[in-house]
DNA sequence: ACAAATTTGCG
DNA sequence: GCAAATTTG
């Protein structure tokens, strides 16, 4: 490494990584407080994750978040240096070779990015510069809440209770009004050379109208939310056809915005009551999962509970296909897989649905759904996507009663009585009457015939009995209560 | 209100 | 020791 020079006018840099906003960003205000000129960076690494390597859907999003970043900076006087490569290469290189003085980042909790990170701050502190890292992602980070026994939380709601407290007085940090440039010289990749959107084809045409990627786009959907729907969010968040819940999973992945800023933002703005407490619980959840990430760094690869190790999967690719695709013939689980695939995202409730009948009605690993709705998801989250998928699948952090399997007619009787969302997701049927949307193989043949529909040619017959894959997926849960 | 039951977290 | 545990049917 070069000798650096410590002079008064070397610059510092701020590392973005998924905290791609300016305001309640602490590592942007340190930097720019430290009084040097600033390098804004960010650093496409797609070897350090390894097979957590961002997904189609995610880096679509990441195109355009960071294209909103640098306009932002920009008005505020800097340039975001765009790289791509081995993050350690790239950030230790960097500030060898500018003679910063001094890094800021705002930490991550993924394995893989913990890892990088140490060794990173290690290097850098050989080489004379120190390493600055903040909480920008977390309303509390997982080593400050521990149970009396000083173990960490495996139970959500007593989990949730311990947070609350600390959510109080929560101030969020403003926004720098001025950042000073110091990347005169310093090469950046234009963001079009990432190719992070897709080509041909173009499967994102959809994804376009849904979203508005970015700090503002972040912003206005929290503000929006909070007006609209935040109060009445108990009872509409679990209704896929209306606009019940925030969608702001991809802004809280990418850091647009913080969860410090959507507490601080609900508290002030949503009058107190169940809709806001649910809220705050959701945001609680996936504080949970980080939680959970930190504390079992294997949770995206292996079972939290180790008796599942030895769970009857059963992996079939056609029937997997089916599942991807839409085409399982149960509507509601056919309506929410083409939502994913049409927009990047899936409603919550559907979420749950398409997972259960995944893991319980196909026998098929969780890993395979947690892999596609990596792929597939615009807010795709290591933390979120692998404690979901165990929760949902019975092998998580949950005191799940083995008998929670879904039932997709009856799930979507319930929560899509009218069949609203169905019909926008699975057109072909349309003209199905309400009574039979959620299960068209009960349908009379006249009825069908009416609507344009022959099972098996316009929409699939059902891939599996409901009845008897329940009774399958209760036989292999006791299968691993034998062995146990 | 129940099921069937283990694990967690607090006292 | 004892109460409690998102989302089920």
């Amino acid at each position: 490494m070069s000798t650096s020079s410590h002079s008064a006018g070397s610059p510092v840099i701020c590392w973005f990584r998924q905290d791609l906003r300016l305001a309640d960003n602490p590592a942007l205000l340190a930097a720019t407080q430290s009084g040097a000129p600033v390098i804004c960076l960010y650093v496409l690494d797609d070897k350090t994750p390894g097979k957590w390597a961002r997904g189609g859907a995610s880096r679509w999003w990441l195109h355009h978040s960071l294209a909103a970043l640098s306009a932002s900076l920009e008005e505020l006087g800097a340039r975001l240096v765009l790289r791509r490569g081995d993050a350690f290469e790239i950030v230790t290189g960097l500030a060898s070779e500018l003679g910063a003085q001094r890094v800021f980042w705002n930490r991550c909790y993924e394995p893989f990015a913990r890892e990088r990170d140490t060794s990173i701050k290690t290097r850098l502190k050989q080489a004379g510069c120190e390493a600055e890292t903040f909480n920008g992602a977390l309303l509390i980070e997982p080593w400050n809440l521990k149970t009396k026994d000083g173990g960490p939380y495996r139970v959500y709601s007593p989990y949730f209770r311990a947070l609350a407290p600390h959510c109080d007085d929560i101030a969020p940090l403003p926004a720098p009004s001025s950042v000073t440039d110091g990347s005169q010289g310093v090469h950046s990749d234009a963001l079009s050379s990432w190719s992070l959107l897709p080509s041909s084809p173009d499967w994102a045409t959809g994804f376009g109208p849904v979203w508005t990627p970015g700090e503002d786009g972040a912003r206005a959907r929290l503000e929006t939310f909070c007006e609209d729907a935040a109060r009445d969010y108990a009872d509409t968040r679990n209704l896929p056809g209306t606009d019940g819940t925030s969608r702001l999973s991809p802004h809280l992945h990418f850091g647009e915005i913080s969860p410090r800023q959507i507490w601080h933002h609900a508290v002030s703005h949503v009058p107190a009551g169940k809709g806001r407490e649910t809220f705050l619980k959701e945001i609680g959840w996936r504080e949970f999962s980080y939680n959970l990430l930190f504390h079992f760094d294997d949770l995206p690869e292996s079972n939290y509970q180790a008796k599942f190790n030895g769970f009857p999967w059963n992996f079939d690719e056609t029937v997997f296909k089916n599942w991807t695709r839409g085409q399982t013939g149960y509507p509601i689980v056919d309506a929410g897989m083409r939502q994913l695939w049409q927009t990047g995202w899936m409603h919550n409730r559907v979420r749950m649905i398409v997972a259960s009948f995944l893991t319980k009605h196909l026998l098929i690993d969780w890993r395979r759904g947690e892999e596609w709705f990596w792929d597939t998801l615009v807010d795709a989250d290591l933390a979120n996507n692998a404690a979901s998928w165990q929760w949902v699948a019975g092998s998580g952090a949950d005191a799940a009663p083995y008998f929670r399997i879904f039932n997709p007619v009856t799930q979507g009787e319930k929560f899509d009585e009218a069949g609203h969302y169905v019909r926008e997701w699975v057109p072909e049927l349309t003209n199905l009457p309400e009574k039979y949307i959620h299960a068209p193989w009960t349908a009379p043949a006249d009825v069908l015939a009416r609507a344009g529909i022959t099972l098996g040619r316009d929409y699939p017959k059902p891939i599996v009995d409901h009845a008897r894959a329940r009774e399958r997926a209760l036989a292999a849960f006791s299968s691993l209560k034998d062995a146990a």
